[in-house]
DNA sequence: ATAAATTATGGCAATTCGGTGGCGACATCC
DNA sequence: GGATGTCGCCACCGAATTGCCATAATTTAT
């Protein structure tokens, strides 16, 4: 199924540029260039994501009415908003509009992509839920339906961040994750330093059940990986 | 089974957008332009569900005429009515027309699909009368025909919203729930501290008859979880 | 070998989240 | 009309989680 993805932004170039991007990834890509328009649309149809400039047109913050108005089109449409200047963030995660994620302009083309690709995946996590599913990598089992994981028939007990964090992890075996792809992934704003700890309490966590738990491997200077586990294990080690 | 649904809505652009999405669903969906050829559709053949636009065609309120004349056609049949604003809403419900749902035109396609597959599963749990249907889940007793909970042999005084709650999780053992899915599946539009409010009544009540009771867990940060009383054995090592 | 960069660790404080009791609105039943 | 039951929500509190810092350890580069 393809995803319908609104793009609110009053720079053309800009705004081309991401629509390009996106539609190379086979979204439907609509762009708006103020926020007249893309509410006269969004009227008629709500698209599966939108993302809007914070520095919207005239007005200092035409971005943020416009936030406001679409969430009372929709409560639940997912928004990404970008800010010229990383000093907005703090503004604008504190109002509290309820969107989904934030970015700043300077981000790479093939970050926003990033951002926009996890996003889907945890609605679509989160959607589907109810199909049993369960992934099996050597030791370890995840069902991510129960927000389960087991190493070694043990019920590792996870916290939400930590869970989606194994699950990203997990989900692309022997690939290294880079702690900016982490984030993206557990939708968590946060330091690189922040992921450091929560890989770290994850390791406890399953040290407690198995000393000699090493699967959870460090890339010095690119992020970490999940070592994919030889499927023909050898009977005896 | 698949199921078949009517979709009657005059604008094009929606109500295409409606059909897709359900059809992707493995629903058979039938969409009508207006109240008259739809009328004449239903009287060879009742769907499994109607969807009707309030502000349909030129009439006022062209959808509440339909929906009389349907319910004359068929009196279960399930009804969900659409309306653009949200205002709307307190007139509708006033109007008791015997509609099953009652949602805003802006809500997103994943949202609508929650609800109708939410509302089918109401609708087979009561439509099942024949069937004296039960489930069993360890000391748990569910008789849907009958909305009756059974723990250990006693009866549990539920409501009916408590009711449903148990239902959607008991219907899904061992998997995590989110506030947002119980209140569709228990079809109440409520915010996120309610639900948080029916499960400590549940919880009351369960406790009432049995101090150990336990199988209703949170999931910190995601949402509730029946525990399957089969998955709990021994994991020692 | 030394310096620079990156990651690990322990701990702390802030934040978020869920539990609880209770209140008021509303409907129903007598 | 009054009694009763249900329901949504609020305010408060305690607890779980989380982000981040300072410092130690490790890896890489020079």
């Amino acid at each position: 199924m393809q995803r319908h993805i609104a793009i609110v932004e009053d720079e053309a170039a800009i705004r081309q540029n991401y629509q390009d991007a996106l539609r190379h990834y086979n979204y439907r890509v609509s762009g708006y260039a103020d926020r007249y328009s893309a509410l006269q649309n969004f009227q008629r149809q709500i698209p599966d994501l939108v993302i809007i400039d914070v520095g919207l047109g005239d007005e200092a913050e035409g971005g943020f009415t416009l936030c406001r108005e679409l969430r009372a089109l929709s409560r639940t449409v997912p928004i990404i908003f970008l800010t010229a200047r990383d000093s907005d963030l703090d503004v604008i995660s504190g109002l509290r509009l309820g969107a989904d994620d934030y970015l700043t302009k300077d981000i790479s083309i093939n970050h926003l992509i990033a951002r926009v690709v996890a996003l889907f995946r945890r609605v679509e996590a989160l959607s589907s839920n109810t199909k049993e599913e369960e992934w099996r990598r050597g030791h370890l089992t995840v069902r991510p339906s129960r927000m389960e994981v087991i190493w070694k028939e043990q019920l590792v007990p996870l916290t939400v961040t930590e869970f989606w964090l194994i699950h990203s992890l997990v989900h692309h075996p022997g690939h290294v994750r880079s702690r900016q792809q982490l984030m993206d992934d557990a939708n968590v704003l946060v330091d690189g330093q922040t992921i450091t700890s929560h890989i770290k309490r994850i390791r406890r966590k399953f040290q407690q059940l198995d000393k000699e738990f090493d699967e959870l491997e460090t890339v010095y200077g690119a992020g970490y990986r999940w070592r994919p586990q030889t499927e023909t294990e050898s009977h005896a080690s």
